[in-house]
DNA sequence: CGACGTGTAAC
DNA sequence: CCTTTTACACGTCG
């Protein structure tokens, strides 16, 4: 049976939500930053309005370097609130779920719907649909999005991405071969730097050049299966399902003030962390079976280590072993500084609510 | 096969 | 100059 899936992106998400909180910023240069507390200017930019854009101002620069661009001008920065544009997105992706309960959220600002169903198949009614998405949530929460439409998840995530802000474009399976040919591999969903380098190494450079090329070929360098996945996507094809996604792992991850390698200050860190943490475990009502300590060294190096346990709610857990995993990882490394350092739990296990089993 | 660790990618 | 969080594939080891 085609399909018909949406993939619905909301814009400059952050920035925008931002400019809907304050008019006094309305219409400026909008960047939101992560600050990471070295100094007044460390951290990243983690997304900046299309004002901003103009300037030069993209997600993941330094905001240092943001600064540097926007002197004597009139840019508005801002830290993140991720409290906040969590309640918003969620009101936003209940507004989805009135238009298919086919829902697959992948972020906190996009998700994928598939609307086979409820458009019957016809790709009028899709657009029909995608336009009061459109309404919706412009006209609850003051925002746009960018929609695509396609016979499959890839495809509409390209489609989305084809006009944006506030686009809506449509891909039908008879045209996706045309509308992808000619794009540079980086542009394609999941193909990223390494990839794109190695590639390019055997001269292929758009997704045509990887239509082309000889599967058997590609395998040589990239192995069977991911060989497979590049080669579907220069073609467009994806029977990948919408289906709702549960999470597998909770992680936090800080950056100390100093890099350091002080077991004392590190452990400070982690206490910060797993106080974070257990909010979220005792929020989600998830028990875990494994902790993993996350260290990022002076050179940017990550590396983890890990141990399984018996499943268990307990933060303590969480502070007795990753405390132990620092150890290890300071005696086996006493010559490295940590930048760095993370805790996650994962073998996850959501528990039924209470209510369900009172409705037994 | 499960546990553990690394690499890639995207947001 | 370099943030945060998650997913997933794959290699290795016992």
């Amino acid at each position: 049976m085609a399909r018909i899936i949406l993939h619905v992106d909301l814009d400059s998400f952050y920035a925008s939500v931002e400019e809907n909180r304050d008019n006094k910023i309305r219409g400026k240069p909008i960047v939101i930053c992560v600050y990471s507390g070295r100094n007044d200017n460390s951290g990243a930019v983690s997304t900046s309005n299309y004002k901003a854009r103009e300037l030069g101002i993209k997600a993941g620069m330094p905001i240092i370097l943001a600064k540097r661009i926007a002197k004597g001008k009139d840019v508005v920065f801002l830290p993140v609130d991720m409290e906040y544009y969590r309640e918003v997105s969620e009101r936003i992706m209940d507004l989805l779920e009135e238009e298919s309960n086919i829902i697959e959220q992948v972020s906190i600002d996009e998700a994928y719907l598939d609307v086979t169903k409820s458009s019957e198949g016809n790709w009028d009614k899709a657009i029909q649909i995608a336009n009061k998405i459109k309404d919706k949530i412009k006209s609850q929460e003051n925002l746009t999005v960018s929609i695509g439409i396609a016979s499959n998840k890839f495809v509409a995530k390209m489609a989305s991405d084809f006009q944006k802000p506030n686009g809506l474009t449509l891909v039908k399976e008879e045209e996706k071969i045309r509308f992808l040919q000619n794009l540079k591999v980086s542009k394609l969903h999941g193909i990223g730097e390494k990839t794109t380098k190695l590639l390019s190494e055997i001269g292929i450079e758009t997704a045509r050049d990887l239509s082309l090329y000889e599967l058997k070929e590609l395998e040589e360098v990239f192995g069977k299966n991911k060989a497979k996945l590049l080669h579907d996507k220069s073609l467009g094809i994806d029977d990948s399902p919408v289906e709702p996604r549960e999470k597998k792992q909770l992680s936090r991850i800080g950056t100390l003030k100093d890099d350091t390698n002080d077991k004392d200050i590190i452990y400070q860190k982690l206490l910060e962390l797993s106080k974070d943490m257990d909010q979220r475990i005792i929020k989600n009502n998830v028990s875990f079976r494994t902790v993993s300590l996350i260290t990022i060294d002076t050179e940017l190096k990550t590396q983890t280590k890990s141990e399984t346990i018996p499943q268990t709610k307990d933060i303590q857990k969480v502070i007795s072993i990753s405390k132990r995993l620092l150890e290890d990882y300071l005696e086996e490394n006493p010559d490295k500084k940590l930048r760095r350092v993370g805790i996650r739990i994962s073998n996850l296990e959501f528990s039924r609510s209470q209510k369900t089993l009172d409705e037994f």
